[in-house]
DNA sequence: CGAGATACCTTGACAGGCGAGGTATCTCAT
DNA sequence: ATGAGATACCTCGCCTGTCAAGGTATCTCG
């Protein structure tokens, strides 16, 4: 794993809402997602991805329901709900802000 | 504060870095100059600054002196090492890093 | 003389990430 | 048919960084 568990924290939530706003899905698939899309280079344990589901589920933002197992173990499907939309656009705000000032702090070419 | 902890987390190390890359500076300064930087939307808590700088030395990436006192209080000085600035080149790639990334993971309209 | 700024520091609680361990099902090669 | 490996879920307990709260000491200015 290139990036460390730091740097990820505080971001977990946002990626989930980010995912789910594409549509229903479960743990397992939502992790190869990430991967995929990171190019391996970013990746959640499972460990945090479940804790992130139980968080996000008491908090209203995602609901749950067994899906039909078809083939292979059973899965536990979530949906984002309204709230999780809501809190999904607040975290972007806050992640494109976070960016902003990130890059104002770590240059050095301008300003004191 | 409108930057939450867990957004700062894992580039506060970063932050002091870039700050002493500029020359000696002071907790109490250091402090200042950053939330000036951001507008007072990004603020580091006394607590956290302290222990980050406990955590630098310790790490070698950065050393300290007893500055004159002067006018007013005693002042503790921090010197970037050799090391701290390898330390931050680092951490700066992966601050670039992890923007591209989460960039993608949170951005709906490109990609699957 | 007291308030407020400057300047430092420590302790203990808390929360999130994650290593390690566990369960169960299905497929495929040996 | 047996075992490995993928799929798929979950929990416990440790670790680490943030921060509220509390403390100390000096200087300035009304």
């Amino acid at each position: 794993m290139s990036i460390a568990g730091d740097l990820i924290r505080g971001h977990t939530d946002a990626i989930i809402l980010a995912r789910l706003l594409r549509g229903d899905s479960y743990g397992y698939e939502i992790n190869k997602t990430i991967s995929t899309i990171s190019s391996g280079r970013f990746e959640l344990k499972e460990a945090t991805l479940y804790t992130a589901f139980k968080r996000l589920e008491e908090s209203g933002y995602i609901a749950s329901y067994w899906g039909d197992s078809g083939a292979g173990a059973r899965r536990r499907y979530y949906t984002i709900t309204a709230g999780g939309r809501d809190a999904y656009h607040r975290l972007m705000v806050e992640w494109l802000e976070t960016k902003e000032i990130m890059d104002h702090l770590l240059r050095l070419e301008e300003g004191k």
